[in-house]
DNA sequence: CCAAAAGTGTTCGAACTACACCCATGT
DNA sequence: ACATGGGTGTAGTTCGAACACTTTTGG
């Protein structure tokens, strides 16, 4: 055999599908959008896109989520390639999906008008077009399992956050009701939020207090053999 | 847009890579083989293969592994989609990497030679082609976390298998020593092995026990909301 | 009889769970 | 003054970690 062999193989049209992933009202919602071209025109889809020739899986799939949020920088990681036979009935498409999380107040009604787009909680979503339920449903296992070992919940606040809300988003992650004193314990042991002066008085006239992520002082401890638990 | 919106957009080789991971004299071995074809040829590399028109990820990941084992049934699962665009130096390939646990006492030395293939320690591997040492890493991460809440391990074991023989392949697939008498009470307290009558004289005089994984027990615990954890 | 591996329980400390009251403040 | 959510500590239990000696038997 030679590089000939290389030629002798079939081709795939490859995508990626993002699962994007924000926080509002207590509940975990997901991006979707209708889709605008056949097959399944007008169906509830996740975001995606095909692959160019000139870029990796990673590139593309920062390309779709920079494109259809206009944010740079968005915490996102793949999930795995879904290629059955006929997950596409357009055509054989291979899929890579990658998951997102964001701060939803990022999001502008006009951007998401502009795409088609509708924030939907995670325990309402419809029935989508190929496997993209499926895609869905991994990435919130993914999700709950990731969230309890490395702080990448916090992709899913805004910068500046209250315990209260930290910990509704824990229970939505988790599914799971959790005990207030011992999560308030656990986040003040591992002593890697820096809390604010200010007070957040939307939720009740007493205020909770706003704290932050401090990245570099979880990137220390790390380096000293602490571990993120949640 | 409409359905040829499809046929705009490029197509890709799309390829499977196997970690066919073993376990042999207290450590993990990786299947490698030399590849016969250009570029590349010469080197080592892991078993792989493309994607055919006609079958979806999966089915191409069990036909590569049947292919070069001549096992049916063995445990797989994916780990990933590789897509850096020059991640493959002939041409542009895509590539979904799949690792497989199998008994190693299964494999024939013709059919190895057969291949071209060697087992090799994990922790002894060569500098592997493209990106395949990485595909490795991440495989050994998979497993390592995964072996530890589900009794996936036992795969890498015959059928009949003694505790001192099941310690040291946590002990290998976790890089650290386990305490013998925390290991075999962790075991006994869930319940789900077989002891035989049988003993396996190989290691020592007084010989050790064989026990069987009981995968019926094990899924009716599950069943009751029991969780596997070694 | 001895070397070499198999097998067996207990204690201690850490981590997790459960749980109830006071505080601050806007209305 | 009161309703609403924010904030705080302790006791009991469970779980994991550390640890040493006896048993068996082939050579």
């Amino acid at each position: 055999m030679s590089a000939a062999f290389y030629q002798e193989q079939v081709k795939f049209y490859v995508a990626v599908d993002c699962i994007i992933l924000g926080f509002n009202n207590n509940e975990l919602n997901v991006l979707l959008y209708k889709r605008n071209f056949e097959p399944m025109k007008g169906e509830w889809s996740l975001m995606g896109g095909f692959v160019r020739s000139e870029e990796g899986l990673d590139e593309a799939a920062t390309r779709v989520l920079t494109d259809c949020t206009g944010i740079d920088n968005i915490f996102m990681e793949q999930i795995g390639a879904y290629g059955e036979v006929t997950r596409d009935y357009g055509e054989r498409v291979i899929s890579a999906a990658y998951y997102a999380l964001v701060n939803m107040n990022d999001f502008s009604q006009e951007l998401l008008e502009q795409y088609n787009a509708k924030w939907t909680k995670v325990t309402e979503v419809p029935t989508l077009i190929f496997d993209h339920n499926k895609m869905l449903h991994d990435a919130l296992s993914r999700l709950k399992r990731k969230a309890a070992t490395r702080p990448i919940g916090f992709n899913l606040l805004p910068e500046k956050f209250t315990l209260p809300q930290l910990q509704c988003l824990y229970e939505a992650i988790y599914q799971t009701p959790l005990d207030k004193r011992n999560f308030r314990k656990k986040l003040n042991a591992m002593d890697i939020l820096e809390k604010l002066d200010e007070k957040d008085k939307k939720n009740s006239k007493r205020g909770a207090f706003y704290y932050m992520f401090n990245k570099e002082k979880y990137d220390h401890l790390l380096e000293q053999g602490f571990y993120f638990s949640l």
